[in-house]
RNA sequence: CCCAGCCAGGUG
């Protein structure tokens, strides 16, 4: 079954729904059983494909069959009801995976988190913050990386870089995401000078920007007639030795 | 440590 799983997520990935599908019979055929690997496997494509209904429905499936769902399973229908807008749907799930006694981990919360900075809901984002530390489960990058996203979003540069300082003092190393979310959010804002410090902030910890990185910055440059600026990214591009593609 | 789940961004 293992073996299958991982052909029923290759398909899943490649958005061949109705193969897995097949695949799915073959698998009854032979007499494996599906294990809830598989069933959240199902349920990640069709949340993604944007039918949580049919995703809930498999979800009820496994229970029927005596599949339990288990934190994974649980987590990706929660980032199924955030990618819609329903961060408190998802939030509903928490509440029912604690009472069929399902441990959430920090990928539980994350998702969550991510939910609710998306919807602009940063005080319930940074309560969920403050829970996940009570149940000693400890933030990540991935973490703080949402909550910077959310506060950038909403414009709140102030709080997103005291959150920054914070982060570093904790000892967590930021990523090339933490950097490009606020300087990408900086960008659209048009506050060239906070998207340069950051640019250097980057190069000093030796995080060098993509070329992905600095297209997009040249592309919001050119688009608001700030050639000059476009350049200056090119050229500080060019001396970072990364090659335009 | 094994098959599934979490963060940002471009050439509309």
């Amino acid at each position: 079954i293992v073996t299958y799983n991982s052909l029923v997520n290759g398909l899943c990935k490649l958005n061949k729904l109705q193969e897995a599908k097949e695949l799915l019979d073959e698998i009854s055929c032979k007499h494996l059983v599906l294990n809830e690997v598989t069933y959240s496997t199902l349920i990640d494509a069709y949340c993604n494909a944007g039918d949580i209904n049919y995703a809930l429905n498999l979800c009820d499936e496994m229970i029927g069959k005596g599949v339990l769902p288990n934190v994974v399973t649980y987590t990706t229908l929660m980032k199924g009801f955030c990618r819609i807008g329903k961060a408190q749907k998802a939030l509903d799930l928490l509440v029912e995976m604690l009472k069929r006694g399902v441990d959430p981990d920090h990928v539980t919360y994350n998702t969550l988190i991510h939910g609710f900075c998306q919807q602009g809901n940063m005080e319930m984002a940074f309560e969920l913050h403050d829970e996940m530390s009570q149940i000693h489960l400890k933030p990540t990058i991935v973490t703080y990386n949402s909550l910077i996203y959310g506060l950038c979003r909403i414009g709140r540069f102030k709080h997103a870089k005291e959150l920054i300082v914070y982060v570093s003092q904790k000892g967590i190393e930021l990523n090339e995401t933490t950097y490009d979310t606020i300087i990408s959010a900086h960008c659209n804002w048009g506050n060239l000078d906070e998207v340069h410090y950051f640019l250097d902030e980057m190069a000093k910890k030796g995080i060098l920007p993509t070329v992905y990185t600095y297209t997009a910055l040249m592309s919001k440059f050119c688009k608001v007639g700030q050639l000059e600026e476009a350049k200056e990214i090119w050229n500080e591009m060019l001396e970072n030795g990364i090659s335009p593609d």
